[in-house]
DNA sequence: GAGACCTTTTT
DNA sequence: AAAAGGTCT
């Protein structure tokens, strides 16, 4: 009798997981999640991963065995686990994050023994990196060069196996304990537009082939509309593979050649996920330094009032405050206007980027380390392949174009439901001629962007 | 080393 | 039409 120990991650599914294939070779699989953070605040990632993980314990549950739920130092309860059990394998997939590659190595190569096999799989992104080089074999800095090279290779086809789950019982904690959710919290309400988990990760991304991938470049930029997949919190624990997400479009392509067009600019941005990570493994501290150093001495003006304004959505422009408020109520941020609001707190208020993304690390469901470092200094200009510094999205100018009948903007700011959208674009006016109860803006377009320029002339310098 | 190119723009 | 600098071939 054979056994296995199977460390899920940031993999909470059973489809397509390269160390639960491994591990399904062995007559038994023991499961095992390990919750790492001992602060008690909880996160909007938080309550994603613990409906993620009542679905995983479910489907194993289902499938006879029972998932083990620990919390606290990794190395510590795997190495209990393995003493206890006679362990004959280790398997896991690599997280990505800069502080888990010790980890993994130690893991490898401590536990490898003669008797125990131990081994960590690159199962979260499309492509192997090592692969994607420029002609000097260093890693690409440009999206579109990357691009053109990945879109290439060759990407692992997706394979199941059934896995024979361990039948013993083991100590473990309750989902509960581990207190992710707080049903007192705002987080209560997102219940209402998410259902975590590794079935409704299939079928959502089924619908969305069928019925939205079509007009997927046409619609994705316009927030009022449904264009986008919103599979981003499912792809951030792993509810669902991306390979199998890949293979699935490049299948609707075959089969509605003339929609290729619409189905490649999604594959793209599937790519940007890659990139991302490929980024944060080149930047260990991608998500706290600016890339191009120049901007430690960013002259940034940091505002508890004008913060606080930003993180509520009463900054007085309507598409910022719709994107805060929609994030608040739902945990994601439509694309389009994630740009938005970011710029809008890095350029308008300079209030440093680092603030937004921690901002983000609590708020969002999709929350990922490398999307949300990259996308922060992209906005900024600091980041690799960055939005040249002195592109600042014009808040009101960016909702006439992509909103420009208001709608997403009256889905969130009920106080603006009345009011017609040629006076909903011109902030300046509506609050005064409407008598509406709603902020004027907190800082002047004109002159914040002018403060914004000057502050990059000022580090040029360095 | 020249030239093409650059996710998401602005006034 | 201009802002403007780096990356890649």
């Amino acid at each position: 009798m054979t056994k296995a120990l199977m460390w899920f991650r940031y993999d909470l599914r059973l489809h397509d997981n390269l160390a639960l294939l491994a591990a399904s070779d062995f007559d038994e699989v023991i499961p095992v999640f390990i919750y790492e953070k001992t602060n008690s605040a909880t996160t909007a990632s938080d309550w994603w991963l613990h409906y993620s993980l009542e679905a995983l314990a479910e489907s194993i549950k289902s499938r006879g065995g029972s998932l083990i739920i620990r919390q606290g130092n990794p190395q510590l309860i795997i190495e209990e686990l393995m003493n206890t059990f006679q362990i004959d394998a280790l398997f896991f997939n690599r997280s990505l994050l800069s502080k888990d590659v010790l980890l993994e190595q130690e893991l490898v190569e401590k536990y490898s023994t003669k008797t125990t096999y131990v081994k960590c799989f690159d199962d979260r992104l499309l492509f192997y990196h090592h692969k994607i080089v420029t002609k000097n074999q260093t890693p690409y800095k440009v999206f579109s060069s990357y691009w053109k090279i990945a879109k290439l290779q060759y990407i692992t086809f997706p394979q199941n196996k059934n896995s024979s789950f361990s039948k013993d019982t083991f100590d473990s904690l309750a989902l509960d304990d581990l207190k992710l959710i707080d049903n007192h919290h705002w987080m209560k309400k997102f219940g209402a537009y998410w259902t975590p988990g590794e079935q409704q990760a299939i079928q959502k991304f089924e619908d969305f082939i069928e019925q939205d991938l079509a007009s997927y470049n046409k619609l994705r930029d316009f927030p009022g509309k449904q264009g986008t997949s919103d599979m981003s919190p499912y792809l951030a624990w792993g509810n669902i593979s991306i390979r199998s997400m890949w293979y699935r479009v490049k299948r609707f392509i075959d089969e509605q050649p003339e929609h290729a067009d619409a189905a490649d600019s999604y594959l793209r941005q599937l790519a940007w996920r890659d990139f991302a990570y490929e980024q944060l493994a080149q930047f260990p501290d991608l998500d706290r330094v600016p890339v191009r150093k120049a901007f430690q001495h960013y002259p940034w003006a940091f505002d508890e009032d004008l913060f606080t304004a930003w993180k509520t959505g009463q900054t007085g422009y309507p598409l910022v405050d719709a994107g805060m408020r929609e994030l608040w109520e739902t945990g994601i941020i439509h694309n389009r206007v994630r740009m938005v609001v970011a710029s809008f707190l890095v350029k308008h208020l300079r209030i440093p980027w680092q603030y937004g993304y921690d901002w983000f690390k609590e708020t969002l469901v999709d929350f990922d380390t490398a999307n949300n470092a990259m996308g922060w200094q992209w906005v900024t200009g600091s980041g690799i392949d960055a939005a040249p510094y002195f592109r600042v999205f014009n808040p009101t100018g960016q909702a006439q174009k992509f909103d420009s009948g208001a709608l997403y903007i009256k889905r969130w700011i009920p106080e603006l439901k009345d009011v017609p959208p040629d006076v909903i674009h011109s902030p300046q006016k509506y609050v005064a001629a409407h008598q509406i109860s709603y902020p004027q803006p907190i800082v002047d377009h004109a002159t914040a962007r002018k403060l914004a320029l000057e502050g990059f002339e000022h580090i040029k310098k360095h």
